[in-house]
DNA sequence: ATTTAAATTCATCGCTTGTTGAATTGTCAA
DNA sequence: TTGACAATTCAACAAGCGATGAATTTAAAT
């Protein structure tokens, strides 16, 4: 009986998978989503190639066979929805923006245009999306890696809403503005971190993860500082 | 030629120290010292034991010896400060609700009690308070030890100054005022993080560790944000 | 039909991890 | 002076770490 080397039933363990199999090449796509769960959820060294391995279903090797060494995926995870999220932040300053002219924009506009798209991204079905807001959380609040990756990806944004507030606020001293975007993204970072404390502090009168309620509230917050510290005097 | 027994003049490698030593038996403190600089820079994950006893001049057995487990020091070093923290801030705000009496304290005065002794301890010669403010950052954004010590060590005090707002703006809703908190909690942590990134952003305008102008400005905008949220509408 | 390249598993490397037990030296009270 | 106890170092443990080279299977190109 000789062996039937073509097909067999049995799908071999190892080797490439058919590509008839399910789940077939989207195996890069798995291991990036859930390394952003579990770095946001533990930080970078609080992930251990084989649990992240294990949550992606996939060989340990995979991983570094797609992104190279740990460090490398952790940049890439990083930057995979940067870029979207910019986009999607200066388009809506641009239609505020438009919709104004030739007026000038309020400083609620600008706000509501750099926070409002974070909320629907934490809303969004897309689950990953709400991830990645905690692993900004993560890093923003990082003194190793926040400076890095912080200002590789977003501060030319940071300069356009900057300068968009400015405009907005013509009295103002620019030390005073950077500092009121530094409270607002404090602000908006513990609220990306969606730790339930302010569940377990407020008796379960508030949610973490009602994040409606959250930028609802947060965006008169912030422009009220703004305006405070950087209005006329 | 006996070995001399008595008092040989280096002093052994192994083996209890000399009282006469310096540096004798505050060793403790300094492994405390080493944990909360390293634990807020790196993450709890990202510390090792050795990396620590290096850094504080002691064995690896040593920290065990004193501490117990990893995760019994970590506790350890965030308890230590905490309640010192409180009473300054009880205190500030006791002294301040005094002072307006008979009459309603001001928003500013209890943000005020609430924010500046963060400012003192910062800026106090003992370094220690400067990483140990860093600590309470990453542990406040921290998913996993976030809810958990922070609403241990934390919340009494939340209560305090959360009745204390709700008096001053009497027609605030309990929602909204837990929110305001959230905010200017996350506000706070980004400071305290002292990552660096705003000295980038502002290119050299303003620095991270110019604990003074950070409160200086974050005072006004929290309270103007809380008025704008929970006062009257 | 052959060859080349892609995708996967497996086994293993050299190090590092947190923790512990035994040995050593000093202090202090009896 | 002796004996209990405190403080320290050292060596080692089993487990886990990131990384990689070899083997294997399939797909795609020629």
């Amino acid at each position: 009986m000789p062996a039937q080397k073509t097909v067999p039933k049995t799908p071999a363990k190892v080797g490439r998978p058919r590509s008839s199999d399910k789940d077939k090449s989207e195996r890069g796509d798995r291991i990036l989503n859930a390394a952003e769960e579990l770095f946001a959820l533990h930080g970078y060294d609080g992930v251990t190639l084989r649990t992240l391995a294990n949550a992606a279903g996939v060989d340990v090797a995979l991983i570094n066979y797609y992104f190279g060494p740990k460090q490398q995926l952790f940049d890439t995870v990083f930057k995979r929805r940067a870029q979207i999220l910019n986009e999607q932040r200066l388009t809506a300053l641009q239609d505020a923006q438009q919709e104004a002219a030739p007026g000038v924009i309020s400083v609620e506009k600008i706000i509501e245009a750099f926070l409002r798209p974070l909320e629907v991204a934490q809303e969004s079905d897309d689950e990953g999306w709400k991830n990645y807001c905690a692993l900004l959380a993560y890093v923003n609040n990082s003194a190793v890696w926040g400076p890095v990756l912080m200002s590789k990806h977003y501060n030319d944004l940071v300069d356009v809403f900057v300068d968009a507030l400015r405009e907005a606020l013509p009295q103002s001293d620019d030390a005073d503005l950077y500092w009121c975007y530094h409270y607002m993204s404090g602000a908006m970072s513990l609220t990306f971190a969606n730790t339930g404390r302010i569940d377990k502090m407020s008796r379960g009168l508030c949610r973490s993860d009602d994040f409606r309620a959250a930028y609802d509230r947060m965006i008169p917050f912030v422009a009220a500082g703004f305006r405070q510290v950087c209005g006329e005097h």
